[in-house]
DNA sequence: GGCAGCATGTTAACACTGTTCTCATCCAGA
DNA sequence: TCTGGATGAGAACAGTGTTAACATGCTGCC
């Protein structure tokens, strides 16, 4: 909110990070309707036509705000293991990342909803991938016989989760009231594909 | 293509079919961003505000699109299904699901991405419920202990491949050579969860 | 058969958007 | 101190979704 508001200088300042946070902030309240140019630097204070001096397109302006969630994802997630026994911190973790997408639903969607060409922004791909392999090294730990299976299928439960809830596909569960759910969901499958192969 | 194209009259006929297929054809090739309510009133050479006699919307336009969407969609996952040993099922079930979302991505993705307000359009919601069903309720019969949790857990699981195989998120497996990965997959997906519980 | 009414089309306009010119202002280093 | 480059403003352009007012064609009623 308040980091820096000089606000009466012909200079801003800090215009770029200024850019993102308050871009973050329109999409978290409105989604991806409400986050526009001009609509943008109508908020910041400055001229429709200053934002293009940071970023080539409205394009380029989303995919940095689409690399500081996933930074911001990659937090939550990561922290989510810390003091937790080694057995328990994938499910630990997945919980988490679920209830990311719950907390941030717009910014979740945009993370992940990209034609905003994931393959050509080199610092948003190093974003995201940095949070799969967050997850990617725990689902490893507790599976070790299949370690890449096991990462896909835990990203995957745990993607596919968040975006059920998010539609509000799964009959009679709202988001808010998701939490037991979640839990029992992320533990089971946590167990099922930690446990060595059952014979 | 050549349902029924006359074309120089002045009233078209059945425009609003015509708008819901060109609409599914501009998205299929050019995503959401192609999809334009001008554009698509070009394509069909109709002028600018005539599919409003039609859609309050481009959201309702969008919505309709969507439903088309599920239609089709549900055709083919439940199609899959057919001459297949039912212990099988849902595994060839959740392959047909995912290589759908392969081979229409950006109908996929609008189809799920929502901000379509999937709660206020009946048609849409009918639509995407019974897409739902056909693969929850084979889910069920594989795991008839715990139901419930047997079919969100493999919808969350085909979704979430779907979407991390469309995002190229899985390092080192483009689209087109995933298949193998898909079959083991899924499989093995389908397997675990439904034999019941080990141990 | 002729005619009223309604559904469906058209044209012109509005407000808004992303984007790009050109010009103004500030700041940093020689 | 002065100058050049970075960063801002302002005006303009093409394109968009949407609406209002008008035109046309089809259908059912006398």
């Amino acid at each position: 909110m308040s980091t820096s508001e000089p606000s009466d200088r012909y200079h801003h300042g800090d215009l770029r990070r200024a850019l993102v946070e308050t871009a973050l902030e329109l999409l978290i309240e409105g989604g991806t309707e409400a986050l526009g140019m001009r609509e943008l630097a109508r908020r910041v204070g400055v001229s429709a036509a200053a934002p293009y001096r940071h970023f080539r397109d409205k394009q380029a302006l989303i995919q940095a705000v689409a690399a500081a969630g996933f930074a911001l994802f990659r937090e939550t997630v990561d922290g989510a293991k810390e003091g937790v026994a080694a057995e328990d911190q994938l499910g630990a973790m997945a919980e988490a990342y679920v209830q990311f997408a719950l907390r941030y639903p717009r910014l979740y969607r945009l993370m992940f909803s990209s034609e905003l060409g994931r393959f050509e922004d080199k610092d948003l791909r190093r974003a995201a991938d940095a949070a799969y392999e967050s997850l990617a090294v725990a689902a490893a730990k507790a599976d070790p016989d299949s370690p890449g299976e096991a990462a896909i299928s835990a990203w995957a439960f745990v993607h596919g989760l968040s975006m059920l809830l998010l539609d509000e596909q799964l009959l009679g569960v709202s988001a808010a009231n998701a939490e037991p759910l979640i839990r029992a969901l992320t533990r089971r499958h946590a167990q099922r594909f930690g446990k060595p192969h059952p014979a």
